[in-house]
Parts: structure tokens; C-alpha cells; sequence
DNA sequence: CGCCGCATTGACGTTCGTCAAGTCTAGTGG
DNA sequence: CCACTAGACTTGACGAACGTCAATGCGGCG
């Protein structure tokens, strides 16, 4: 009964425009208010879920950040992606009903738990909704294509380039700065995601700081100039 | 009307234990079989969509082979999948209602043409449509996050071994041999797709031959050893 | 204060990309 | 039927980029 003072709503939620579909009339919204079933708090370096376990929800990020990463058997260990609020993990799921990576909190966390059983009742009735999940999913396999794109043909300079532009923009549609952030993640997961070896990440901020691109002190990143990273990542292939 | 003579019905087609949800009634069946407009041919290094133009449908692949490949404006290109019989492409257009890659046939083919509201639609009513759709979504999620793996923590060696073993897998799951294959694609193309320069991936062929692994003429490849091959893939890094 | 994890930096080695030459095959046209 | 050509493929020599190994620095926390 007291739980209930948390009344968790996504109608009056701040990051709505960020995990919930636009345009609901009132009946929809009440409809949409009744996907989440609770809160989850995660505590920074904890998992959210493991690989192989049983799947059951989705989960909207509230606060906090995330790393998604798969671990074989021999060892390998690859981080598929940092996760932030307002966006939505455990997809990978859904196809076997089990989790097939590992999502860790790298701060301390809330997520919405969202039944995924409850998802597809609700979305049944809700058109946009139904449209918003779909939605999701395509994004996410469009950002896969771009790490596909980054892991297999860029140089380790392009890839960090790209990848603070992408924590940056990110971040600012959330409302900080877009010069300033401070990273979650350590240089191995930073590598680990780019597909390179940690001692090369921290070269490449060696440099980048070295030719006045950015600031680095320890995690906190200052952007001096943007452009000179956008041209770095596009810079055409030289041959 | 005379069009019709060409009836397309997933109910009878062949391939339906791949593209479509299992144990619907007959009610559902025909409802589902409303979901394919037509039927549409692509003749080999045609496109069957290109990055930009409007999304509207998802295609079911009939008979052919496809690659999917993205294009930058600074003349980067990554193949980002190989698509046989069975498997859907065209999901990465959901998120913008605009394709984000090309799809290209390696060889001539032809597809089933699923309007995407349609699908929306009927997913509504048929609930294992509807789950179906989220599945494929988010198999196709999963097996990015396998080609992840590959580019960020793979060497050529692994690279290719798992190539051959993923092309081989699905080709016997569609009554293929297990140890016979033909590549529809060039050295370059899987080169993309994998991370590496044409050179490299002619060399590893050469490299398998002479270890005695596969036998390669042409395009043509006779897998020797499968276990040697899966041994490659999982061979935990040294240090 | 000292420990521990994270990060930086240097020296060196390996892998793979680059460039170039040459081969093979399928398709074309005489 | 055969010569010719273009595109795909193979192979070698070399070099650049990045990984590996190791030493050291730095900051936070008990």
C-alpha cells in the first residue's frame, strides 16, 4: 500500500519525450501508465542482468549509465554499448526469452521495469505505442550498423573521434553541455567497444590533447574543437 | 486479374517455418496471408532498395541472396550483412521511415513485398505476428552484437573461420550441405563485411587450403575440417 | 600513509594494410 | 573455335598501425 507512494507514471515523467511515444490522448496515456510495473535501483558496478538469464522486461533508464557487453567462454569480452537515460536495454532478449549479454551500471542507477508480456498487450491497443517499439528496435539495430561501420573501417583516431561526438551529442539532447562530459566508463571498456587495446585509447587522448582538440583530466573531458574531431572522423581514406 | 494467377499465400509457401509465426489457425492463416502485396524480382547487382529512399516495406526473401552495405559520403562502404531465403530485410528503415543502407542482390532473386502498415495491422489481431516481428527485430539485434564481437576482438584467422561457419549453419538449416558451399560474394565483400582488405582474406583462404582445412576453387568451398575451423574461432588470445 | 585500481608512456613485435605484379576464369566477339 | 579482355583472385615485398609488455605516475580510500 505504502509502495505506492512511488507511483511510477509515465505521464508525468521527464524523460517521456525520450522513451514514450508523442501525441497520446488521455485515455492512451492512462493505457501507457500501466506498462510500468516498478522500479529498479541498480548500484554502480552491479548488474542489471547477466547473460542467459531468464528475460522478462525491458527497462527504461530513469538515472544512471550503462554498459552492455557479451562474454564468450574463451574469454573475449566485448562491450556492444553505453547506455544512458531515457534509453531502453534488454531488447537482445525478446528472441529466446533470455538475456544474451550483460547489462552493468556504471554509476548508480534507476531503470522502469517494463513486463514485456505487458508491452505487447498494451501496444496491441495503442497504435502509436506499437509504432514507438518498433521504432526502438529499428534504432538500435541502425546504431549497430554504425559501430559496424566504425569497427571495421576506421582508424583508432576516427573511432574515439566518432565516439566522443556521439556521447556528446547524446548528452546534450539531454541537456548538458556540448563540450563538457565526464566519462563513465574506464579506457579498457572505451576500448573494448572500439575494438581497440586500452594503452591505444589512452595514446589517442594523448594526442588529441597534445593537438589541442580536447582537455583530459582523468574522466572529465573538455571539447575545444569539435570541428577538428568531425573532420577527423571523416576524413576520406588516403590511397 | 490475370496478375493473381501468381497468388501469393504464405500458408502454402515453403519457406514458412522461416519467415512466419508457428501454430496459427486457420483463421489467423489467412489473415496472414493478406500481409505479402506481391511478389517483386531483382536481378543480380541490382538493388532492391538504396539508402535515402522511403521505407514502406519489409521484404521476405524468396529465393537469391542479398549483402546490405552502408555508404559514406567520405567513400567508406561496410557491408553490413549477408541475407539468404527466409530472412527479412529492410527493418533498419522503421526508425526514419527511410532505408539507411543499400540491399543489393549477389545473385538474381526475388522477394515477397510486406507493407509495413499491413504488418503493423495485422499484428494487432494475430499475437504471434505480433510477437514474431519483435523476435526477428530482435534476432537481428543479437546477431549485430555477434558481428561485434567479431570486428572488435577477432584476428583474420577467427574472423573468417566464423564466417564460413555462420554462411555454412544457416545454409544447412535450409537443407544445404554442411561442407559444401558457394560464395555469392566477392573477396572484397567479405572483406568488408569482415574488417579486412580483399588481400587479407584471399590470404587466409590460402592459409586454411594449406593447413588442410577447406579446399577452395573459386567461389566454390569444401569445408575438410569443421572442428579445426570452430577451434580458430574460439582459440582463446594468448598472453 | 600506503595500497590499489586506473591511466600514461616507452620500447619493441606482430598483424594486417599497401602496392605491385602476375594468374585464372568467364564472357565476348571475331 | 579461339583469341582477347575485364574483373576477380593470388602472391610477394614492404611498411604502418596497433598490440604487447613493462615501468611508472596518479588519485581515492581505508
Amino acid at each position: 500500500m505504502l509502495k505506492e507512494t512511488i507511483k511510477v507514471a509515465c505521464s508525468n515523467c521527464n524523460l517521456r519525450e525520450l522513451c514514450m511515444p508523442l501525441g497520446l490522448n488521455s485515455e492512451e496515456l492512462n493505457r501507457v501508465d500501466e506498462l510500468v510495473a516498478t522500479r529498479r535501483s541498480i548500484k554502480r558496478g552491479t548488474a542489471l542482468f547477466h547473460n542467459g538469464e531468464k528475460f522478462t522486461s525491458l527497462y527504461a533508464i530513469r538515472t544512471g549509465f550503462f554498459k552492455t557487453s557479451i562474454n564468450t567462454e574463451d574469454g573475449r569480452d566485448q562491450v556492444t554499448g553505453f547506455q544512458m537515460a531515457g534509453e531502453i536495454i534488454g531488447l537482445d532478449g525478446i528472441v529466446n526469452e533470455q538475456h544474451t549479454c550483460d547489462a552493468t551500471a556504471l554509476e548508480d542507477a534507476e531503470v522502469c521495469v517494463i513486463p514485456f508480456d505487458r508491452i505487447e498487450e498494451i501496444s496491441r491497443e495503442v497504435n502509436a505505442l506499437q509504432h514507438h517499439v518498433h521504432k526502438i528496435m529499428s534504432r538500435e539495430i541502425v546504431r549497430e550498423h554504425g559501430v559496424m561501420l566504425l569497427l571495421g573501417s576506421m582508424r583508432a583516431e576516427e573511432r574515439l573521434a566518432a565516439f566522443l561526438l556521439n556521447l556528446v551529442q547524446r548528452l546534450q539532447a539531454r541537456g548538458f553541455s556540448k563540450s563538457e562530459l565526464i566519462l563513465r566508463m574506464t579506457r579498457e571498456e572505451i576500448g573494448s567497444y572500439l575494438g581497440m587495446k586500452l594503452e591505444t585509447v589512452s595514446r589517442t587522448f594523448s594526442k588529441f590533447v597534445h593537438d589541442g582538440v580536447i582537455e583530459v583530466k582523468q574522466r572529465h573531458i573538455h571539447i575545444q574543437d569539435a570541428d577538428a574531431l568531425k573532420r577527423i572522423v571523416s576524413q576520406p581514406v588516403c590511397h
